[in-house]
DNA sequence: AACCAGGACGTGA
DNA sequence: TCACGTCATGGT
């Protein structure tokens, strides 16, 4: 079984530099708007837009594909409402249910973003306290820490689903967010902060695209570049 | 055509 | 704490 750099080394090794957090940027001719992986940048946005635009995004996506949650984004944005103030106008309300429709439970998304939209404004360019964000209604500890991390830069490991699938598969056992998290954060602890920010960023995003294309529901050990040293994997190749 | 997707919340044991 | 139902659209 590998450790957690070697895990982290291997991940890196097949699926390349991932880029998170994807942010929106103007196609050429101004014709759309599209959301963009920056591979190397692993500077959290400087601008406050920015930040919102990810918490937005973080919100769009819960249980969801990013491609539902990309289109709901976009449609924001060309409608000019991808800012704090038009997601909490109240008249505006059923646009904003009609145009983040791809990113499915548009109703309790719509009032997500309007909570999100206040606090934000409230924050007045401050970085938010991770209790702070749990207290929001609509914000857990995945959205939370992804907040954090890509739009604040804060060394947080992010534990979500895909993470806590691997990782159960890799050394067994039932992971809890805060457990794998807590796990991750003392094993990195020794790197300086920003550069366990950056581990932090491209990590979670592997791990995402591990989970999409090889660590499925129904995993693909047969061909999987971690067998061998993979619990489950031995398993797998025991049975068959 | 079921299944799953870059979760969170409310409820009841 | 933990298991379970709910929320909803869309791609495979």
């Amino acid at each position: 079984m590998p450790t957690v750099d070697e895990l982290y080394d291997a991940l890196f090794s097949f699926y390349g530099m991932q880029g998170w957090w994807p942010l929106l940027e103007q196609s050429a001719e101004g014709a759309g708007w599209d959301t963009v992986y920056r591979p190397g940048d692993y500077l959290a946005p400087s601008e406050e837009l920015q930040r919102f635009e990810i918490g937005v995004g973080a919100i769009l996506t819960q249980n969801t594909s990013w491609s539902g949650a990309r289109r709901a984004l976009t449609n924001l944005r060309r409608a000019g409402r991808l800012h704090p103030e038009a997601l909490m106008d109240s008249a505006a309300y059923d646009e904003v249910r009609l145009l983040i429709r791809s990113s499915g439970y548009f109703n309790q998304k719509q009032e997500r973003l309007g909570v999100w939209a206040s606090f934000f404004l409230q924050l007045e360019g401050k970085t938010p306290e991770r209790s702070e964000l749990l207290a929001i209604k609509g914000i857990g500890p995945e959205t939370a820490d992804s907040i954090l991390l890509y739009a604040y830069g804060r060394p947080l490991f992010v534990a979500d689903a895909y993470a806590r699938r691997i990782v159960g598969r890799l050394i067994g056992g039932s992971w809890s967010y805060q457990g794998l998290a807590d796990t991750m954060h003392e094993a990195f602890r020794s790197l300086e902060e920003e550069e366990r920010s950056r581990v932090f960023f491209e990590l979670h995003a592997l791990f995402v695209e591990h989970g999409k294309q090889l660590c499925r529901v129904q995993p693909l050990c047969g061909v999987c570049f971690l067998h061998g040293r993979c619990l489950f994997g031995r398993c797998i190749s025991i049975m068959d």
